[in-house]
DNA sequence: ATATAATTTCAGAAATTATTGAAAATACAG
DNA sequence: CTGTATTTTCAATAATTTCTGAAATTATAT
């Protein structure tokens, strides 16, 4: 690895963790080493600072654009595609948790549904009632996620900061109303 | 595979999407399996259901209770262990993401949190600055999720349905503090 | 058009991960 | 303690995923 050795274990942490954030060691290690870049890189020079292929970069490369994570910088005078992230910090968080539901819970729901709609075998059977139960838990999360995500960072970020103290603000909205009465 | 068609489908899809959740095939089909039997389920059951060897099965039943998904069950008379879920399905959940944020969330911080108290170069490099904003940006995450997931599952389940809905009850609770004035 | 630069593709090789099944270990009844 | 039932382990093998590198394709400058 030809790489600054003040990022070099982070790039490496990024490939070892990538298989649980859903995509391959190399893939891990590029999203990394760009995220950290003050430049955006060309396929050349992540080649040769991971190490690894030019195939093997091409291939990553068009997986992080999948998951839209990075983008393309056109550079003047340079016939080579140059990549950098794909917005802010905040914004690619978001854009993994939107990809990832979208590959990892949407289908699971849409199965569901469908065996739900069209039971193979009577309802009321306890397997028929488990599957109605995490059909609505998954549907009620969604629901939640796409309404969070719609809201504006700033607003969001200060739910966050909040936490559990959202429950006191309920608390205290009811009191509020009551004595208004 | 030997069991009931109502149920086939949903088994088969639990192993797809395993890979995608954390763990392979045979332990998504397990898992799911045992969700929706209504008695709980020995090993030999298990792997005759699957179609998978009893070895198989051993070690997928250590990784979904190091998971705390499942848990034994004693049968009277009968020296085989039974296995079933581990909770209602929202805990099953909670579970779920409590074991996924330590695997895939917390080493990210770790490593993050000691290359900044300890960096290779001088800091106020543009790298060291975005893992600044990395770990910040985690260190949120996680002390939101840490908060909410104290909370008790009503009120939880409240906040859920609310949604974005939180945000107007946040500037609704700043009109009636305001006109209390 | 032609030549050159850049990227993509993909078959085969390498690396990794999952599975089997038989042997070893453990648990327990009589 | 002995014998039997049950579970676990793990070396060998199978299946899957990842990676390479050369050939094919695409893009662009002259």
């Amino acid at each position: 690895m030809n790489i600054p050795s003040e990022i070099e274990s982070f790039v490496v942490h990024f490939g070892e963790m990538g298989s649980r954030w859903g995509f391959n060691r190399t893939v891990g290690q590029m999203f990394a080493l760009i995220v950290v870049s003050e430049q955006a890189l060309n396929a050349d020079q992540i080649a040769d600072m991971l190490g690894v292929s030019r195939g093997n970069v091409s291939m990553g490369l068009k997986e992080l654009q999948s998951w839209r994570l990075i983008r393309t910088q056109p550079i003047a005078g340079d016939r080579k595609d140059y990549f950098k992230p794909n917005g802010s910090l905040w914004e690619l968080a978001m854009q993994v948790l939107a990809e990832r539901r979208k590959r990892e819970v949407d289908p699971t729901l849409s199965l569901l549904r469908s065996e739900l709609i069209n039971p193979q075998s009577e309802q009321n059977t306890y397997a028929h009632q488990r599957m109605q139960e995490m059909h609505d838990l998954i549907e009620m999360f969604l629901t939640w996620f796409d309404d969070i995500y719609k809201m504006n960072p700033d607003n969001l970020k200060t739910l966050l900061k909040l936490g559990a103290g959202v429950g006191k603000v309920l608390d205290m909205k009811d009191r509020l109303l009551t004595k208004q009465k």
